[in-house]
RNA sequence: GGUCCGGUAGCUCAGUUGGAUAGAGCAUCAGCCUUCUAAGCUGGUGGUCAUUGGUUCGAAUCCAAUCCGGAUCACCA
């Protein structure tokens, strides 16, 4: 049990015994004890004062004498200082930590919870590759399962691929008018890239027509419904529709041109998915709960045949379910996916990584299920995630100012070789690896810097700053374990060597932050926020640091104390390496 | 206009179930490599926690109003 916890329990276990009243964990706080004060936890009393009539002093002193002596093993002392008790604990239970953690490799998972969690991520579009936003997805997603997973939940990784629409005819209608029968192959370029600029194509076609025809004297509206490059981009969708061979024919060329393309990429970045679902197969999923939802008067249908929800008494507003063609909308599909992933997969809970702009459609998704009392509506949850910003401002495709994914995966193995030629420290790898680890610094400063801010926090991505390697960084943890690994490669550790014996500063500072790894996970995975422990990855490194400068391993005061330095060692990189695994990083041995 | 989200150091961000003198990194200044990897460490400078009012022993954190920025409110996806 956290420590934390422990000291919880044991403070309403004596103010039971002391007052006879029953606390519980919500009624005070347990916190960790500011450095400039004597002590490790701290019991803030303020809210104790009231309902006990006692005085801070008074319950302070009768609180943290009873504590102590009824955990001797436990708390060594406790001082108060205005209204916080604050306890130290004994090295001897620190101690415990390590002996029992430091070769552990499941250290800070949680216990099995038979339960499954999906979560869907990435979900691209099939005309244009990846960019920097969908980045910050691929890496939130991957993380949150992974880290959900060592919270003990069996977890299904998924994916919708956006592979049909309007948008994805206008790519192919562009290559037919202006490729000439190219293909990836005939240009040596990468699938979803080639693909990728048809769709850049189609818009310059398209804006050029447009303009064609305001100067002909059309107005604006009808310019833009009747230029001829966009009329034959919907007669290509109603032939999709109707499955026109030589159209799904292009249509499946193309999208093969980019799936391989896509899994270059995903497979660089470390993306992975348990199950792909194709929007071509899903978008006529819910239009049986259409009906359901018509017959259970959850849904209206007005005269000219269309089907709404009328969601005002909630704070929205009346949403289309059904056009009066009979086609389904966006959120019908989804009803039918929540529905088909249910089905097929029994999940306990379903998490959507989906960028803040769809909150909206989010909501009505999650209270459109809760309507028609579908089993799963409340197990609906929206990891929602802010927009990725230039300091220039927002990318914006038509305006070029998209950072392409590829593009600033190169860039960052371009600096991290640089920098580590410029160190010179791995002279005698091999190039094959050396490429490992230009890949492994590039990536993990990449996926470091957007995983380290809130998720639903909008973030600016500086390119400067993201490829520096010092700080704050992804570079600096992994620098931290390779440090590590360097002492441990030159002496094994001897663990029965190690008896209880009294802690420094750094090295007690170093094993609570240790012991805290296990709380961080779950709070990471119970808020869907790989932030947290990004963060605490880095603190954990941080301090390990300060550790390593001020106190030597091969050289310590004794045998004793080397040997508990080296269990430390061991167990510090054992944590940054599960950590940092856990955001989908990889540490090196050497660096 | 309605709804939602955000505003913390020059910059990028932590800290928000209310707790002690608000923390990191970058930048800047001053130090530290004949000793385990200096992608490191130590210290200095730097704050009206957007503004105003309220709640209380105590507010960056909760409430209200205001200002600023963003998202969204399609028979688009």
């Amino acid at each position: 049990m956290a420590i934390q916890q422990q000291i919880q329990e044991a403070a309403i276990k004596s103010l039971e015994q002391l007052y006879g009243k029953t606390f519980t964990a919500k009624d005070f706080q347990i916190n960790k004890t500011k450095p400039e004060f004597e002590g490790d936890y701290t019991v803030v009393l303020f809210s104790l004062l009231k309902p006990l009539s006692k005085s801070p002093d008074a319950l302070g002193n009768e609180l943290g004498k009873h504590m102590v002596e009824s955990h001797p093993s436990l708390f060594t002392s406790y001082n108060i200082i205005k209204g916080f008790l604050n306890l130290t604990v004994a090295d001897a239970f620190w101690m415990q930590v390590l002996t029992q953690n430091y070769n552990d490799v499941c250290f800070g998972k949680g216990a099995l919870k038979h339960q499954k969690v999906m979560v869907e991520y990435s979900s691209p579009n099939t005309n244009k590759p990846l960019h920097l936003g969908h980045l910050r997805n691929n890496f939130l997603g991957w993380s949150t399962a992974a880290i959900i997973n060592a919270n003990g939940y069996e977890t299904v990784k998924t994916c919708i691929v956006n592979d049909r629409g309007v948008h994805i005819c206008k790519s192919m209608i562009a290559w037919q008018l202006f490729a000439n029968g190219a293909t990836p192959q005939s240009t040596n370029t990468k699938g979803d890239h080639f693909v990728g600029d048809y769709y850049v194509k189609f818009n310059d076609e398209y804006k050029a027509q447009v303009e064609t025809l305001i100067g002909k004297g059309v107005d604006k509206a009808t310019a833009e419904k009747e230029a001829p490059i966009m009329k034959a981009t919907q007669q290509m969708l109603l032939d999709w529709e109707a499955g026109k061979p030589e159209v799904m024919e292009l249509w499946k060329e193309m999208n093969s041109w980019v799936y391989a393309g896509f899994d270059t990429t995903y497979k660089r970045i470390g993306s992975d998915f348990d199950k792909i679902y194709y929007e071509s197969n899903t978008y006529l999923l819910g239009k049986k709960t259409v009906q359901e939802g018509l017959s259970k008067n959850v849904f209206i249908q007005k005269e000219d045949g269309s089907v709404w929800i009328d969601l005002t008494a909630d704070g929205l507003d009346e949403k289309i379910v059904q056009r009066k063609d009979g086609t389904s909308v966006y959120i019908t599909q989804d009803i039918g996916l929540a529905q088909q992933k249910y089905d097929e997969y029994k999940i306990d809970e379903s998490i959507y990584v989906v960028g803040d702009e769809q909150n909206y459609h989010m909501k009505v998704l999650q209270l459109i299920c809760k309507k028609l009392g579908l089993p799963y509506a409340d197990s609906i949850h929206h990891l929602s995630y802010g927009m990725v910003e230039l300091p220039t401002g927002k990318m914006k495709s038509r305006e070029g100012t998209v950072v392409d994914a590829d593009d600033l995966l190169d860039e960052m193995e371009r600096v991290a070789q640089q920098k580590t030629e410029e160190l010179g420290k791995v002279k005698d790898f091999t190039a094959e690896e050396l490429k490992e680890l230009y890949k492994t610094i590039g990536l993990g400063a990449l996926k470091f810097y957007l995983l380290r801010v809130d998720p639903k926090k909008k973030m600016i991505f500086n390119p400067e700053e993201s490829i520096d390697f010092h700080g704050y960084t992804g570079p600096f943890i992994q620098y931290t374990h390779a440090r590590i690994k360097s002492i441990l490669r030159k002496e094994k550790v001897q663990a029965e060597k190690v008896h209880d014996t009294s802690l420094l500063k750094l090295e007690k500072e170093l094993l609570i932050d240790l012991e805290n790894f296990p709380s961080v996970i779950e709070q990471s995975g119970h808020e869907h926020n790989p932030s947290h422990l990004a963060n605490y990855v880095y603190n954990v490194a941080k301090t390990f640091n300060s550790f390593y400068t001020e106190h030597s391993v091969m050289n310590a005061e004794s045998e004793e104390k080397k040997q508990l330095r080296l269990l430390i060692c061991e167990l510090t990189a054992n944590v940054i390496a599960s950590g940092m695994r856990l955001l989908g990083i990889h540490v090196p041995e050497r660096m």
